[in-house]
DNA sequence: CGATCCCGCCACATT
DNA sequence: AATGTGGCGGGATCG
């Protein structure tokens, strides 16, 4: 803590002073909690006390040597490192030699000069310049979980100093723990401490996409990878030297020069390690190895894996895995695979987080009232732009959150003119389809800005409506709550939540979950109620309908029919959750919904049962599956993957069982098996049963990948499923089943598509089905020359609540787009979904970045879809919006920052 | 020798 | 143009 001096240097923040020392104790606390302790940071409790009192008297009158600084931190450190340590050892030179076990904080101040005389002599080896360490060293220094009212910046320059290391490193580590809504950037060198308060809520977004994203793909990975690679790309390991071989698509390399520009973000470490906390979630085991995790994450970006980045992927991964274990989130291990035992990284930290309920693990703290959860995160944003400033971007998640692409937008000071334009933004939101339109009517431009607004909404809360979220219960800040639910359960939740020690609202299904919660197999809940989803992966758009939950349910009957969605379409969303969403928020965001949470509870109940398949198709290039793209096929890149679940999926049960069952260890059987299935014939696809079956939501997606890129986009929209209707037979394309068409996108580039839905008419008026039939309208019109293919799909609604729909919210009728528009924003995207009540809307569109480029005749470089994608993305990827590309372009930059930060441009050309 | 992963160049982004 | 960010991969260490 000697931060706290270190902050009071700098003007910035005062609030520090106050807090800081509330908030050590506290924090260790909580850190330590269960299990996590010895992960974390905190591990021993009994240090807590420690961390304090240095922070104080912190003597080291120079606050410049970095030993000095480094050792307090260290020392403050230390005590939670400990354990991780011993693992480890990171510290060991450091610590050991002092601290044997004292906890005082003190000790480890003074011990710091004997610390440092070994450290220097010794060089430090390696470790101590470890990533990991410099990451506890990092985490150290502010409270777990801070008061709401505070708002710890955080300047880099100043960490770094501390901690004596480079600013490059600290960014390193800003940023993981920016993709797990620890900390956003608020300005330039400067982020915000959110602390733990709203991991759980990540978390449990990260898992809801991720399982829609990776599900099964994960499980796949696993089995396959040992049988064949068949799967994805193949090809890939190493052993297979070239990487090239890619005959299929070639984006791979993805230009690399200007490209980089692209992927850059793409590729971002961000990005990366949702994805990776992804499947740590997604996996039941919960265990994955860094070889399969950089094979998921580079297939997303691409096909061809070269050796050279599969290394590099690896590399990253690696830094990613350091912070996590300071973080306590997961461990080293090793697993036997009848290959042979190789290192693999198991997740440690809380499985579930219905509202916490478990445990959330030290994170949360449990006597405080903060709203955590759920709106934790919200609020923790918030209060940094209340507080400060303007917060910017904050994270988002990737995947979840479309938005994203912002990531910095921060703004000096700008704040009010960023705050009207949320408002603004907000508006839009709502409606985005409408406005969606329009901008890309009027142009570009404009739609960069939408896009944005767009994109920022939806994926920060914070951002999106500043304002209005609210952690607060009530708030009438929170006004906007009522979209919330829409969006957000999340924060929705909060209010509940707040009610209710613990989230219970919202929580309240992992009751339902009942046994299947257990953590352990990773089955656990899963969310059920999901409802939406999105995401993404980078290339692909994808619109959900909103799985039902009916499935679940399977009630759904209503739905099923609908087959068609049509109208209906709302379908798509979630149906009970659904209830709300407006039209508008069928657009887009996808949103949410929600009712309430009361949903959510209902789900949750319902959840598990059932599984839900999912085909992927693999890359690509292979299978483009034809079917869709038929002709296209190059373009490629279509392939699509959808997910699809069997509502009435049989097997759901076994699978639940199964999957529960099994443990670790199983999982090689299971793998197996499932594996097995191979039935599919498509070489594309294959589908999978999805190990996790239990997965509760059946997402009922599509995604398509879109390879190329470029002009392609692909879209999907899933549509609701009409839940027997989904029943495709996995092999089948899933896309078939669905009710969908496609729609070759190519012209669409220009075009962004987007929700249509909203065209229509967003409000209401649409409803629900908006994006289905709408959508596709919109789409068919916009041109669809193209190449890529699009797929619309209808939602079939219905859901049972569901359609009721319409909707409006609760809320506002119209417009309220204000509020919702935040809260759909992130709603949809980042935020998670939470609940069931969200569902809204699934809605999630993804972009496809980049660039297949085989397929597009495009030049890949000067076009890119780019723009259109602003528009979508939403969600996307995995990774953030981020990703979503920035296309490259410098030009974008000439746009303004704004649509750079979206990406939206595409221009190019360079 | 393979697994890790630090370091910092340098392209890109933002001011 | 300056400066902030951060991708990336060489090559040093570790085990």
């Amino acid at each position: 803590m000697s931060h706290y001096n270190y902050l009071c240097k700098s003007n910035e923040i005062d609030c520090w002073t106050v807090f800081f020392p509330v908030v050590m104790a506290p924090k260790t606390p909580i850190k330590n909690e269960p299990v996590d302790l010895s992960k974390q940071k905190g591990c021993t409790p009994e240090r807590n006390p420690i961390t304090p009192v240095k922070l104080i008297d912190r003597p080291q009158p120079d606050p410049w040597t970095p030993t000095a600084n480094l050792k307090m931190l260290v020392s403050a450190a230390s005590p939670d490192m400990r354990d991780r340590e011993k693992k480890k050892e990171l510290f060991r030179p450091i610590e050991n030699s002092e601290q044997s076990d004292t906890p005082d904080s003190l000790q480890y101040d003074i011990v710091d000069d004997s610390t440092v005389d070994e450290f220097e002599k010794q060089r430090p080896s390696r470790k101590q310049k470890s990533l990991g360490l410099l990451c506890q060293k990092f985490l150290a220094r502010y409270p777990s979980y801070p008061l709401s009212t505070e708002k710890t910046t955080i300047s880099l320059d100043e960490v770094a100093s501390i901690l004596g290391v480079g600013r490059r490193r600290i960014y390193d580590i800003v940023n993981i723990l920016e993709s797990l809504h620890l900390v956003s950037r608020v300005a330039k060198n400067q982020y915000c401490w959110h602390g733990w308060h709203n991991l759980s809520q990540t978390l449990k977004t990260l898992r809801e996409v991720g399982e829609l994203q990776y599900g099964e793909l994960l499980t796949f990975f696993q089995h396959k990878e040992q049988d064949l690679e068949y799967k994805f790309g193949e090809r890939k390991k190493e052993t297979i030297p070239d990487s090239q071989d890619r005959p299929l698509l070639d984006f791979s390399e993805p230009d690399c020069t200007s490209a980089s520009a692209n992927s850059r973000k793409d590729k971002s470490l961000r990005i990366m390690s949702q994805k990776f906390v992804m499947l740590f979630l997604v996996s039941k085991t919960k265990i994955v190895t860094l070889d399969i995790a950089a094979k998921i994450l580079i297939e997303e970006t691409q096909d061809t894996v070269d050796h050279s980045k599969f290394k590099t992927k690896v590399r990253r991964l690696y830094d990613i895995a350091n912070v996590l274990t300071s973080l306590g989130l997961i461990k080293k291990v090793f697993v036997t695979e009848e290959r042979g035992r190789k290192p693999a990284f198991k997740w440690i930290g809380p499985v579930e987080f219905p509202g916490k309920t478990d445990e959330l693990r030290g994170h949360s703290p449990a006597s405080e009232p903060l709203p955590e959860t759920q709106t934790g995160a919200c609020a923790s944003y918030q209060m940094c732009a209340t507080g400060k400033q303007r917060f910017t971007r904050h994270a988002s998640f990737n995947g979840t959150q479309p938005c994203e692409g912002t990531r910095r937008k921060v703004s000096s000071e700008p704040n009010s003119p960023r705050q009207e334009r949320q408002d603004e933004y907000c508006s839009k939101m709502i409606n985005l389809p409408a406005v969606c339109r329009q901008k890309i009517e009027e142009d570009t431009r404009n739609k960069a800005c939408a896009t944005e607004t767009i994109l920022n909404s939806a994926r920060n809360p914070s951002i999106t409506s500043p304002l209005s979220l609210l952690p607060v219960p009530g708030d009438s800040d929170f006004c906007v709550n009522p979209l919330p639910q829409a969006v957000f359960p999340v924060v929705q939740s909060d209010v509940p939540s707040l009610s209710l020690p613990n989230g219970i609202s919202s929580q309240a299904p992992h009751p339902s979950t009942p046994a299947a919660s257990k953590t352990e197999n990773g089955k656990p809940t899963l969310l059920p109620n999901q409802p939406f989803l999105c995401f993404p992966s980078s290339s692909l758009f994808m619109l959900c309908g909103s799985l039902q939950e009916n499935n679940s349910r399977e009630t759904l009957p209503t739905t099923g029919d609908v087959g068609n969605g049509s109208a209906e379409a709302q379908a798509a969303v979630p149906p009970a959750v659904c209830q709300k969403r407006s039209s508008h928020k069928c657009a887009w965001p996808p949103a949410p919904v929600d009712d309430e949470e009361p949903a959510a509870k209902k789900q949750t109940m319902e959840q598990n049962d059932v599984p839900l398949s999912l085909v992927v198709p693999k890359k690509p290039s292979e299978s483009p599956k034809a079917e869709s793209t038929p002709g296209s096929g190059c373009t490629s890149a279509v392939h699509l993957e959808a997910f699809h679940l069997d509502l009435a999926s049989p097997a759901a049960p076994e699978a639940a069982n199964k999957g529960s069952t099994k443990s670790l260890d199983s999982q090689g059987q299971e793998k197996r098996s499932q594996i097995k299935d191979p039935d599919e014939p498509s070489p594309g696809k294959e589908h999978i049963s999805k190990e996790n079956v239990n997965q509760p939501f059946l997402p009922q997606y599509l995604y398509v990948q879109p390879t190329a890129g470029l002009n392609s986009f692909n879209f999907l929209f899933s549509a609701s499923q009409a839940p027997g209707t989904i029943s495709l037979a996995a092999s089948q394309l899933p896309s078939l089943s669905v009710p969908c068409v496609m729609v070759p996108s190519v012209a669409l580039a220009s075009f962004p598509l987007v929700c249509s839905p909203a065209v229509t008419s967003p409000l209401s008026a649409v409803p629900d089905g908006s994006f289905s039939t709408t959508a596709s309208m919109n789409f068919s019109m916009s041109s669809l020359a193209s190449t890529t293919p699009v797929f619309i799909g209808t939602t079939p609604v219905v859901t049972p609540k569901v359609l009721p729909v319409p909707s409006v919210d609760p809320q506002q009728p119209a417009h309220p787009a204000l509020h919702l528009s935040p809260a759909l924003a992130r709603s949809c995207s980042a935020i998670k979904l939470d609940s069931p009540v969200c569902m809204g809307h699934p809605v999630t569109l993804l972009k496809l970045q980049q660039v297949s480029p085989s397929s597009t005749p495009l030049t890949p470089k000067s076009i890119r879809p780019a723009r259109h994608e602003a528009f979508f993305k939403t969600p996307g990827s995995l990774g953030d919006p981020v990703a979503w590309k920035k296309t490259e372009g410098n030009q974008t930059r000439n746009a303004s920052s704004v649509q750079r930060r979206l990406e939206i441009s595409s221009t190019s050309p360079d």
